[in-house]
DNA sequence: TTTTTAATTGAAAACAATTTTCACTAATTA
DNA sequence: TAATTAGTGAAAATTGTTTTCAATTAAAAA
């Protein structure tokens, strides 16, 4: 909230509630399932308001667009506008991660495809520790 | 074409074009983009059965969805299902690297977080030597 | 505090991408 | 060659997102 107002943004009702379903959020959210959630605090909240705050946000690099295998319309609050993500396929629970560990594999491709390479994503899938135990029951 | 008959589709003109057409690419496709190339060849196509031909493809591990921040609906073909790609941010060109550098970071990541980890996402985006060149003039 | 203002809102319409329906066509098999 | 049934394209339906616009409201000015 204290980032859009900083950038000249009002502080609405339904930017505050868009910025708390997300921030509290663990696994990313697509807009109509933010939108749901914001109707239990805030019934004459619109869809719209919600598509324009995430817009909003992801320019400020607050949320990042989450990929996967089904799709690509959720979001994840995130500090960094950073993108080394491990996502949970049971839950969604979805962490970031460091790691500079890349640069000896980048440094190779570039070398090898004559690419000069700028930027990468990288995201790892797996289970996290909840669902590993609830699956052994 | 060979793996769509062993599965038991018919080799049908849609299809022959749509695959043609993805396999001489060497940049991700969309849908529509697909199509449009397509009409130049054989007039009649509907827009449908690329998106059906692309279904069949994308099942039997024949092409893959590349995942960008401008959009996740294009189409690569490739040869294993698998998912490291380098793509050039200027012209679109996509090429698959190999690379088993990531187990170290896995490993890691794994320790830290609690998560089994089963698979993952790599891209790398930069400038072909190509595009590299047109912009030294 | 009240007034003014301009950003923001929500509903509805518009738009875009994809999927479904269905009568017709054509690839394969017998 | 005839029979079968998968595959086709046009149109309609559906889904997700953006635009439009009059009304509302947060913040600045008085």
């Amino acid at each position: 909230m204290e980032c859009l107002q900083a950038n000249g943004y009002r502080l609405t009702n339904p930017r505050r509630i868009t910025v708390e379903i997300l921030a509290n959020s663990k696994r990313p959210l697509n807009a109509s399932e933010i939108y749901q959630l914001a109707k239990e605090q805030y019934a004459k909240i619109g869809l719209v308001s919600v598509y324009r705050t995430i817009e909003k946000l992801e320019e400020l690099n607050l949320i990042q667009r989450v990929h996967k295998p089904e799709g690509c319309h959720a979001y994840i609050a995130g500090f960094t506008g950073h993108q080394h993500l491990l996502i949970c396929t049971k839950c969604g629970k979805t962490e970031f991660f460091e790691g500079d560990d890349l640069q000896q594999l980048i440094a190779r491709v570039s070398l090898e495809s004559n690419f000069i390479i700028q930027d990468h994503w990288l995201t790892l899938f797996g289970i996290c520790s909840d669902c590993q135990q609830k699956q052994s029951h």
